[in-house]
DNA sequence: ATGTAC
């Protein structure tokens, strides 16, 4: 898009006025490149996102944003409940927490070289992926409402994991306020068969190598060090956080009327936080949130498992556990003033800088672990929270490359058999069941991930870390 | 992202 439209605060800050119904300005992180190549359509659903009731300080979009439903993805938005603010299922995305967690196998490059192969069989055979993927696990009424309200504490009474595995999840494995009640029984029934599954699009299981320490200090914190063997997920909330997105987009459009909200744009759809139906959503938002941070504990322990059979008495330890489409209530300052926010991020990190509360004390010094996610074949990236992205972004990161090209374009340009046997030639095993998944998530079909990620770290959004390259990638 | 169209 145009850069001319924009003021530019600083290298990676650029600032679109409020006008209009805009209640607050627009503001996307990015380089010049990154802003130009951006699609005009995140500007535009930036000011849209400025225009809804309550909203504070302004909306945001990350370096890696693009255009979403209602809201870019990559967006961050804030809210005051006082002020009419407002929730919105199409600001947290229909994928509800989605994310990341990795894991530190202890291993180094040498020793799981000649094991490779082995490895990939294991866990492409223990842990499932693709559409509609099944898992063995087959929830009744009692477990789905313990698993709805306990997240991945739940999972661990289950059984699965370790309890140390806790403190490195955020909100301590279960996210609290989420009621089960408003979990539709469709949603149920969308998802007693997924607990434990990848699922598909861009979600993977990928074992990855430390290729580089960008922070030495912060990398020791977190046990990272070059040719390191690390395991990282990326799933979410499977069949019922779609469900639930689905539903309540539907009744929040339905409800705009009634709350006297006009909207810019249908697919922003919006409830205030105060009404019936905004809580009833974040009720069953955070019930889908302990969907994804369950199903990421049990992805865990089959992972654990997988590893076990091919380096008997292996340890996996888990570094952190981000969430990428979240709306969550968090004390931040407004005009000198802390203030209860209702934080929107849709494909945005929480990045947390050192010293906030809710961080475990092992990250007090360093902030906490920000998880990055590339493409598949490209390299993933470990940053940390900062002090300064506590103004600058609601303590927000991005949380990928971003798409540069849609699905269908990607499938018309690459093959996936190709794809497979190149990355093959570059020592990357790829296993999935689906060869148009694969095309679909072609490597070039994304932004480059590492431009992203400086962008983030010259933004003070983040700090770099640690490089991972890929080495095997289950991908769903 | 998604029982890839309800």
């Amino acid at each position: 898009m145009d850069t001319r439209q924009f003021i530019q605060r600083d290298e990676t800050c650029w600032e679109i006025k409020a006008t209009g119904r805009m209640r607050v300005p627009a503001v996307i992180y990015a380089d010049a490149q990154l802003l130009e190549a951006m699609d005009r359509k995140v500007y535009e659903q930036l000011a849209n996102v400025a225009t809804l009731p309550g909203i504070v300080d302004a909306a945001y979009a990350m370096p890696d944003a693009h255009w979403g439903y209602g809201f870019p993805i990559g967006g961050v938005a804030a809210f005051d409940p006082d002020q009419g603010g407002v929730v919105s299922a199409g600001g947290v995305g229909f994928d509800i927490s989605c994310g990341v967690r990795t894991l530190q196998t202890g291993l180094t490059m040498d020793q799981l070289q000649t094991h490779k192969q082995a490895l990939a069989d294991a866990l492409y055979r223990t842990v499932p992926a693709g559409v509609g993927s099944r898992g063995r696990i087959h929830l009744n009424h009692d477990s789905m409402h313990g698993m709805l309200t306990g997240g991945a504490q739940w999972a661990l009474e289950q059984g699965f994991g370790e309890e140390q595995d806790l403190e490195r999840i955020e909100e301590r494995g279960c996210m609290a306020g989420a009621e089960a009640r408003y979990v539709s029984p469709k949603a149920r029934e969308r998802q007693k068969d997924e607990m434990g599954t990848l699922g598909s699009g861009n979600h993977y299981l990928e074992v990855q190598r430390v290729a580089k320490i960008f922070d030495h200090e912060v990398a020791k914190v977190f046990g990272l060090r070059v040719d390191d063997v690390v395991i990282s997920i990326h799933c979410g909330s499977r069949g019922l956080g779609h469900q639930i997105g689905s539903e309540f987009l539907t009744d929040m459009a339905m409800a705009a009327a009634k709350y006297q909200i006009s909207l810019p744009d249908r697919e922003l759809a919006c409830a205030p936080l105060n009404s019936p139906l905004g809580k009833q959503y974040l009720g069953a938002m955070r019930a889908a949130i302990n969907c994804a941070l369950a199903n990421r504990q049990i992805i865990t322990h089959l992972t654990r498992q997988a590893a076990e059979t091919v380096f008997p008495g292996i340890h996996l330890g888990l570094l952190y556990d981000v969430s990428h489409n979240t709306c969550k209530v968090e004390q931040h300052m407004i005009d000198g003033q802390k203030k209860s926010l209702y934080v929107h991020r849709k494909g945005a990190t929480r990045a947390f800088g050192p010293g906030h509360p809710d961080l475990p004390e092992q990250f007090s010094e360093t902030g906490q672990p920000v998880l990055i996610g590339g493409s598949m074949g490209t390299s993933s990236y470990v940053l940390c929270g900062t002090k300064d992205g506590e103004q600058r972004s609601f303590s927000s990161a991005c949380h990928g490359a971003g798409r540069a090209m849609s699905r269908s374009q990607a499938t018309k340009r690459w093959q996936g058999r190709t794809l497979v046997d190149e990355l093959a030639a570059r020592g990357i095993i790829i296993r999935s069941p689906s060869m148009r998944g694969v095309a679909e998530e072609a490597p070039l079909a994304y932004k480059d991930v590492s431009v992203v990620v400086d962008v983030a770290d010259r933004a003070g959004l983040a700090r770099k870390v640690a490089k991972l390259e890929p080495v095997i990638c289950i991908k769903g």
